[in-house]
DNA sequence: CGGCACCCGGGACATTTGTCACGGCCAGGT
DNA sequence: ACCTGGCCGTGACAAATGTCCCGGGTGCCG
């Protein structure tokens, strides 16, 4: 019996997915969480074989998860599950040490299987988002640029953001101006759009 | 037996529901569309009893597409399922002549029972989200402003909005900033976001 | 040690954005 | 006939944003 935990935050879609693969024969669903922070603690009571992860979690993310179980359950394998196929992300999962990463397109059926797939040791990717990932290089931000647009999704102004990175604003503009020259827009809310396509945020 | 159409452009959330909805004894699912603009003419051709139709749809809107069914299939109730219970979602569904409206949250044992309820004639609504709606108001943006606003979700300039909806720079600004003033926030980013929210895009 | 990249900031500047006041046009209702 | 509200536009202005150039500090690597 395959032990499996499932992290998703759509009630409909988590209680679906526990139903569907409860009904494979060898699939038993151990534990299901809501939340990102709620991944670990019922790891480490329900000691899974398999966790299915979504990644845009509320809490934590998925692949900080991925991260944290990788170290706390080192037995579990660890299953992305997520709704966009950036290559940024897949990039992180796999640097999380994910064994495999599917997106909820597709169909149901390639889900079982994939579970038994890492379970196995093998890892499973779609392969043409692979070649998206290898192909898009690495993220160009640095990890301030970064914070600077992370912070201005919302439509913050530059003040706001320099006050919630304690930062002056010149260096807050100077930070968006490098992001925007980094992903080739023109403004601050293409470059969010475009670090986000990316799965750079 | 009840002849259900659905439409939901996540694939392994389609399949999932259609395999769920299956496996009761009283629905049959005849009908299944990942387009807003496929609604229509899977319904033509399977005459369903319910359409459950998610809202955020490529093609066309799932919202258009109930306004679309009350005319050319008026024998075929309407249930909403949307991601987002926006206020503004809710009141236009309701225009559109929907007879329910749930949201992905909450338990996959509603659905079944939901359907079944419409089917009777019933209208099922989250009382919350109900509340929510009424609470909110009528969306106080003009038709022009609303396009403003939904053509710079993307980062568009204010020449790249004016291209697109035939308008002056000025006027565009105008509209921008009435919309802004109404939303009661401090800048566009901030306005699209609050009108969003509202469901009122 | 000398580069190099990242971090943090300042100043100056052009551009963009948001606001306000003001026109005119047209449809609807009183 | 008048008023109201949406639509479209102009001009002027203040504020925010984006760009460029400059400085200094740190730590890492060859």
């Amino acid at each position: 019996m395959i032990r499996l935990l499932l992290a998703e935050d759509q009630g409909m879609m988590r209680g679906a997915l526990a139903l569907l693969l409860g009904m494979e024969h060898d699939i038993e669903v151990v534990a299901q969480v809501g939340r990102g922070d709620e991944i670990v603690d019922a790891a480490l009571v329900a000691r899974p074989d398999v966790a299915l992860l979504d990644i845009e979690l509320p809490g934590r993310s998925g692949l900080d998860a991925a991260a944290d179980l990788r170290d706390e359950v080192p037995d579990c394998k660890v299953l992305i599950l997520t709704t966009f196929g950036r290559p940024g992300y897949l990039r992180r999962a796999m640097e999380a040490g994910a064994a495999g990463f599917l997106v909820k397109d597709g169909p149901v059926e390639d889900l079982a299987e994939a579970v038994r797939q890492v379970l196995r040791g093998e890892t499973v990717i779609d392969p043409a988002l692979a070649a998206a990932a290898l192909s898009a290089g690495p993220n160009p931000l640095t990890g301030r640029e970064r914070d600077a647009l992370a912070a201005s999704v919302d439509g913050a102004t530059i003040a706001d953001i320099a006050a919630s990175l304690h930062l002056s604003e010149s260096t807050v503009r100077n930070y968006l101006s490098s992001a925007i020259g980094k992903t080739g827009t023109r403004n601050r809310m293409e470059a969010v759009r475009a670090a986000r396509r990316q799965g750079w945020l």
